[in-house]
DNA sequence: AGCACGCCGACT
DNA sequence: GTCGGCGTGCTC
């Protein structure tokens, strides 16, 4: 079919207008558009140039009114058919706009190329628009608008009435180029010229540095200036008259930004060597990628079973297939071993993909995936997106953390999408966990997943001993340190022997809070409706806010009742630290939590420096307790446990599991026994007792019955509604309309639908950045249905709510 | 979302 | 009598 006619959507739209709308293909464009392409358009009255997504093509329109496409988008920067399917999935599952899909699935630098000109049309000078074009030249659309104060519409006017011209430039891809310099003349040539007679030298080079370079570039064939340049300590000049004289030609190729590529590369060769139980379970992964159709398995190991091992050989299977892998990980920062072993292995073809590379950065990983330039892309989230020719595997390592579900628009989780391209592509999805989430265990029971074990440690090394500490007994003895007696000494005793040790506190800061001991106060931000944190730095001490960093000053008395009876409560990490050094000053101590890695690589360092041995114990946040693989690490502390257990979300054991386990973990990987010492104030807490014991499937069993008795996840699906506005009258009116809506809805056109609706709830952090927040939690079965409820829901609240009020929709959530 | 059209209060 | 408030409605 002729692409005559197209239908579009704006990439920008609002969900109210997310539609096609139709444009017609003008003669110059002919040819290169085509479903998936990305087109810029004119939009409303005033022509507002937008960027669209081109969603069909017929040759006929049904509308009067067209106004044409005005420019498209390199084809590079195309949706093929599985990324555009993939973009209208999103928008189903998540309820964004197809904009807010594509937007994720190209790189930013897509974006930034249409420029909109207009030049003058000599003769034409009634408006001031003319007039500055006759005299400055062709101007961007942006300056002429406000240097002449013109609207958009006026030059739309001008336009149509042939007064000014309209021209647009794509600014071709982001990609840097180098330029790289190559003999024209057979190498054997020039040699022969070169160690020939003087006469025939002088022929060829006028200069030692000439001759340096010639003979540079026969050795090598063809190297960028800079390397020749440096090479042969010649200035570019110096290349330049051999290219003027013909001996060299120069050509512009695309170079590679890769923020890793001080990484070693391709250095690992070595074949894979399994235990018995990693072989089987590699077996198992084989046979299931061996179908050629859409399957999922969970690989549940403990930790230290060598799972990466498991994964990487099934990766050399894909690769020597000629397909391409995936490999998803929570959090770059805390994965520098597991990003330098893929580096090390797979070399220049992988490409490592996360949310703080640059927009070229990322640009060119994209560009490469897309042409067939990478096999192996290791990255966060967003990396699940990559366009891969011929994708054999995804994996997600550490499937259970929360940092894979986007918490803003569009709101997916990685592993929905994950599933949605395996499935198109007839791919394998791996999960992988020591401690799975329980939507994902539950569906391996199910036999959605297939399960997948690994029992043992790797290499014989033992689950560590652990023991729990009931702090209540030390405060009853006296002790009011954060530090057990027994903490204590086998910190002492660990050091003795030359090991270390990771402590683990989930608070950042000294004290957590701050309170009137005559009238109760708690000192909160001022923007936000949450307690503020007491840290020290250097300018000495300050409160804190952990949601929008607002810092104070620490008062003398307090604002409610005057009173100069204040204190600190809680501690954080500073104050362990503190306590730490004061208690065992010949430790050498390092804190990891967000204070101290607050710079792009202070992770790296900081882990660096522990494994290096340069300190003895690493005190931090969770960030201690992820997959780092530490040697020498004998003993692992908590100091206190039941931190995440008491928050309100029904996830709170979950996590509590995960994460000690995870920490635990940590302790005796080697040949040397680890301990881990549990410090806690519910020594009976069931959590507490089964992540000791790294009992997962007691603890499954446990809290799945839960789960399935309250009516929670994975027996149903949570969506959250969430209303914000700086007016806080307005909010609660919306909040009332919206809830009455919403159980009118349910009970008449929606009845037989399941459906629990909770609330207007105060969000935890109420007021947060001056906007207050009100949250409604449904239950319910996140199906085609429930989303066609919800659709409704929204439109009908745009189109009556006040619009300070904004309504924001988010299924199972990572807070709930 | 923008942007225009349209109908009611305080200003030259 | 006009400038300007934001309510309502449309955008191929």
């Amino acid at each position: 079919m002729t692409a005559r006619y197209v239908g579009v959507h704006l990439l920008d739209a609002p969900g109210q207008i997310d539609r096609p709308y139709d444009y017609y293909v003008p003669v110059s464009l002919e040819g290169e558009v085509r479903i998936g392409s990305i087109v810029g358009v004119p939009f409303g009255v005033a022509n507002r140039r937008s960027y669209a997504v081109v969603v069909e093509v017929s040759d006929r329109s049904m509308q009067e009114k067209v106004k044409p496409v005005q420019a498209v988008l390199p084809e590079r920067f195309s949706l093929t058919e599985e990324m555009l399917g993939l973009c209208f999935f999103l928008r189903e599952r998540t309820l964004c706009t197809l904009g807010e899909a594509v937007r994720c699935v190209l790189p930013g630098a897509a974006f930034s190329e249409i420029e909109e000109y207009y030049e003058a049309i000599p003769g034409h000078a009634a408006t001031e628009a003319e007039r500055y074009l006759q005299e400055h030249g062709r101007t961007g659309r942006g300056e002429l608008m406000q240097v002449c104060g013109v609207p958009g519409r006026e030059l739309s006017r001008l336009t149509d009435a042939g007064a000014i011209r309209r021209t647009y430039e794509i600014r071709e891809s982001r990609a840097r180029t180098e330029q790289r310099l190559s003999l024209s003349v057979p190498a054997a040539e020039i040699l022969e010229g070169l160690n020939g007679g003087e006469k025939q030298k002088r022929a060829l080079v006028r200069s030692e540095a000439q001759e340096r370079i010639l003979r540079a570039l026969c050795a090598e064939e063809a190297m960028s200036r800079s390397r020749l340049c440096d090479l042969t300590h010649t200035k570019p000049a110096q290349v330049a008259a051999l290219v003027r004289r013909g001996l060299l030609t120069v050509s512009e190729e695309e170079v590679v930004r890769d923020p890793y590529a001080d990484l070693p590369r391709g250095s690992d060769r070595s074949e894979i060597c399994l235990s018995r139980a990693q072989e089987e379970a590699y077996e198992t992964l084989l046979s299931l990628y061996g179908k050629k159709e859409a399957c999922a398995a969970l690989l549940h190991g403990v930790t230290g079973s060598g799972k990466t091992k498991v994964m990487m050989k099934l990766i050399d299977r894909v690769l020597s297939d000629g397909k391409q892998a995936i490999v998803l990980v929570p959090e770059i920062a805390l994965t520098p071993q597991t990003v330098g072993l893929f580096c090390a292995r797979y070399g220049s073809r992988v490409a490592v993909v996360h949310s703080s590379l640059s927009e070229g950065e990322r640009f060119d990983a994209w560009r490469r995936a897309a042409d067939g330039a990478l096999d192996l892309v290791v990255g966060t989230r967003s990396a699940v997106f990559t366009p891969l020719p011929s994708l054999g595997l995804i994996v997600m390592d550490e499937e259970h953390e929360h940092t894979y579900k986007s918490e803003s628009d569009p709101k997916y989780h990685t592993r929905d999408v994950a599933a949605y391209r395996c499935g198109r592509s007839g791919a394998l999805l791996l999960l992988c966990s020591a401690t799975p989430s329980l939507e994902s265990y539950y569906r391996a029971e199910q036999g959605r997943y297939t399960l997948v074990r690994l029992r043992e440690r790797y290499g014989g090394a033992r689950l560590p001993t652990v023991e729990t500490v009931d702090m209540r007994e030390e405060l009853r003895a006296g002790n009011r340190s954060v530090y057990s007696d027994r903490l204590l000494s086998a910190l002492q005793e660990t050091l003795a022997r030359g090991e270390q040790a990771i402590l683990l506190l989930n608070r950042r800061g000294y004290h957590t809070a701050l309170h009137c001991r005559s009238c109760g106060y708690v000192f909160s931000c001022p923007h936000c409706t949450l307690p503020m944190a007491y840290h020290t730095d250097r300018s000495g001490g300050s409160l804190f806010c952990h949601v929008c960093g607002t810092r104070l000053t620490p008062p003398r008395v307090c604002s409610a009742c005057g009173s100069e009876h204040l204190s600190y409560v809680g501690f954080g990490t500073q104050k362990a630290e503190s306590e730490l050094k004061a208690l065992l000053p010949e430790a050498r101590v390092l804190r990891m939590d967000a204070d101290t890695t607050a710079g792009r690589r202070a992770y790296d360092r900081l882990l660096g420096e522990f494994r290096m041995g340069e300190a003895d114990i690493l005190l931090g946040t969770q960030m201690v307790a992820k997959g780092h693989d530490f040697p020498r690490v004998t003993l692992v502390g908590v100091l206190l446990a039941d931190t995440a257990l008491y928050v309100n979300d029904y996830r709170a054991s979950e996590r509590t599991f995960a994460l000690l386990t995870q920490v635990i973990g940590r302790a005796g990987r080697a040949d040397s026994p680890g301990r881990a010492i549990i410090q806690t104030y519910v020594p009976g807490n069931e959590t507490i007792r089964l992540a000791c014991r790294q009992d997962y499937e007691a603890f499954y069993a446990s809290e799945i019955a839960l789960r399935r008795a309250a009516m929670f996840p994975p027996f149903c699906d949570m969506v959250l509604l969430m209303l914000a506005s700086s007016y806080e009258d307005e909010l609660l009116h919306a909040a009332r309309s919206l809830s009455a809506r919403m159980s009118a809805l349910a009970r008449d056109d929606y009845r037989e639908m399941p459906l629990q609706i909770f609330g207007p709830f105060e969000a935890s952090v109420y007021k947060t950045a001056g906007k207050y927040r009100l949250r409604f939690l449904m239950k319910c079965r996140y199906d085609r249905r429930m989303r066609e409820y919800l659709t409704r829901l929204t439109e009908e609240f745009f189109r009556s709510a006040g619009r300070h009020v904004t309504l924001s929709v988010d299924s199972n959530p990572v807070q709930a």
